[in-house]
DNA sequence: ATTATTGATGTAAGCGCTTACAAATAGGGT
DNA sequence: ACCCTATTTGTAAGCGCTTACATCAATAAT
């Protein structure tokens, strides 16, 4: 007490109790393979230097490290943020730890995360969406580490994934917006680049219109970045259009809402004169106003079955399975018939 | 080609140069120590083995990470979002990872994440506020490992913090709101318990109250914790209230968007009836409708400078100083004078 | 020509931990 | 009493990297 110490190590615990640091490193690893009473004084001597183990020196001794990683395009908006967190509570309960980092939609910045991740050892990786170099995927498997794709079900991919169905969902939603008697739909999309969670959603609303009798090529499409004042934006450029469209189907929740606030700073009256609609529903589609008519992601349920899936692959008891959620349409107020035609 | 390798390490990479591992090292640390030639020789084996360093063999080795961690109360919400990107950006920059996990404004898990984050090697640590157990700050100074704390200002606190007045700050914000006519006002704060910040936000309101002449003691005061859902039906108590308040002063923007989200359920106009103010001036302020009045708090400026604040130390180029970032009131609808008395 | 100086590279000692293996101890069956 | 097995603990070899120090060659200074 009082002279100044640097951290305690293994061996510092080791000569405390009067014990080798392989009993030591067992009490902390595997206490059922010591006795009670060795145990009791090793904890003991843990206790009072307050030693913590250095994870470094584990993870390299034990070539684990019970950390998981996962790499989201972003961590600006709320998207992801309820899924990572079921992932991460589930993860915890399963005994490991996230490492999270964004990659602000960049493939480069992506697959730069990728490696720093690898080389702390995460013992797997959740990615997100399933376009990507084949290059990736073979830098994984050089280093054993198992992945796993979610926010996107695709039975076609090889990769095992924990997601829902893009296309599929946004049709649904898609047949709602035409059956109020849409026609002249727009869309606010993500850009689609190397992002196949975009690209289905458009291909959803494309799909629909060609089932009801639209022409799908007559979609007016903007693609702009995920962020609020780019909603904004790409909805002013469509009020602008003549004929306005009577609808715009937005690529996320986060567009829907710079949509409808474009829309109230120009007088625009939703749904009366335009309908829009968001995807996600995440919490903000509850607060805009009007709500936003979108599709509902379960994205706990989503976040607690990748994890699951995830650390039964790194714990070698599955091969990778994919699993797909489902969503369903939620209907407020942000859709309504078009108004009568002039 | 072909064969199963496992991942290459530095060694295979000095052999397949023909040169000894201190010399690859020395190619990736400091790469101006080696001739040119060698070093070309060396990054093409890095290259064609597909190379990544082992980061804890390498942490170990060099006692320094080049990480920083930050523990955040949570990530549910985007009030850290923006500041802890632009912490992250900076660090980036300043040639460090960042590391964050949240405790979900528990105490004991902040310290557990503490501990992780440390035992993970990270070199200095991003806390939010003060209030928290000395041990854990003897703890961090016997790894040596300095600490920042943000989100908060206090001349008065032994720590160094980059971060605003929240009493000043929300006292100002009330001078408006008192000005503008309210009397009867109430509160929805988080939960003060162990969180400096709420505290100095229900005390700013107080203090402006006795300033103007009106009872401290008289406000109505709710506490709860940070989320939308519980900010709404805190203003549902408070509307069922006789007699009601004219003016409901949220803790932060969720609250009070939350608390939109019920006016408007409730069928109570805002402003015209009740005004509601929020804290922290996120995107959902300008959102929601009427657009939030509230206290715009600069985050990236916070998170720069805490980034740049804490490499400082962790470089020994700083001691730890303390930086106090300017906020200021921000007025859009959702305040108004209260309506004519009954 | 000789020595000092500088710069490039190699050698090898750890960093703190896990774990295969060896050793020691304690019962249990005969 | 003896041998065998099971259990607990110790010994020591790494894990992949950095870095102090030693070495060696090349250039500059005398």
């Amino acid at each position: 007490m009082g002279k100044t110490r640097s951290a305690p190590t293994l061996n510092d615990v080791a000569k405390a109790a009067g014990v080798s640091t392989a009993t030591v490193s067992r009490c902390l690893n595997s206490p059922d393979r010591v006795i009670e009473a060795t145990r009791q004084r090793v904890m003991q001597a843990v206790e009072s230097l307050g030693y913590t183990p250095n994870f470094a020196a584990r993870v390299m001794a034990a070539k684990r490290s019970f950390t998981i990683g996962a790499i989201i395009p972003t961590m600006d908006n709320a998207i992801f943020a309820r899924g990572l967190q079921a992932f991460q509570d589930q993860l915890h309960e399963n005994g490991y730890t996230l490492l999270v980092s964004s990659s602000a939609y960049d493939p480069e910045a992506e697959r730069e995360q990728i490696r720093t991740l690898v080389a702390r050892g995460a013992d797997g990786l959740l990615l997100i969406g399933h376009a990507r170099d084949a290059e990736i995927y073979e830098y994984l498997e050089r280093h054993q580490v198992p992945s796993l794709v979610a926010w996107s079900y695709d039975p076609e991919a090889q990769r095992p994934s924990v997601g829902f169905r893009n296309t599929g969902a946004m049709c649904e939603l898609a047949r709602s917006v035409i059956s109020a008697g849409h026609q002249r739909i727009a869309m606010i999309s993500g850009m689609t680049q190397g992002n196949d969670r975009a690209q289905g959603r458009v291909q959803g609303v494309r799909q629909a219109m060609a089932e009801c009798g639209l022409d799908p090529s007559a979609l007016t499409l903007i693609e702009t970045a995920y962020e609020i004042d780019k909603g904004a934006e790409a909805f002013g450029r469509l009020m602008a259009l003549t004929p306005r469209p009577t609808a715009v189907m937005c690529g996320n929740d986060v567009l829907a809402a710079g949509a409808l606030r474009e829309a109230r700073k120009l007088g625009v009256q939703v749904p009366e004169q335009v309908s829009v609609t968001g995807f996600d529903d995440i919490e903000l589609a509850e607060i805009v106003s009007p709500a936003l008519t979108t599709v509902h992601v379960p994205h706990r349920e989503m976040g607690r079955k990748a994890a699951c899936e995830l650390t039964a692959m790194v714990e070698g008891k599955s091969e990778g399975r994919s699993i797909c959620i489902n969503t369903r349409v939620v209907s407020r107020n942000s859709l309504a018939e078009p108004p009568i035609q002039t």
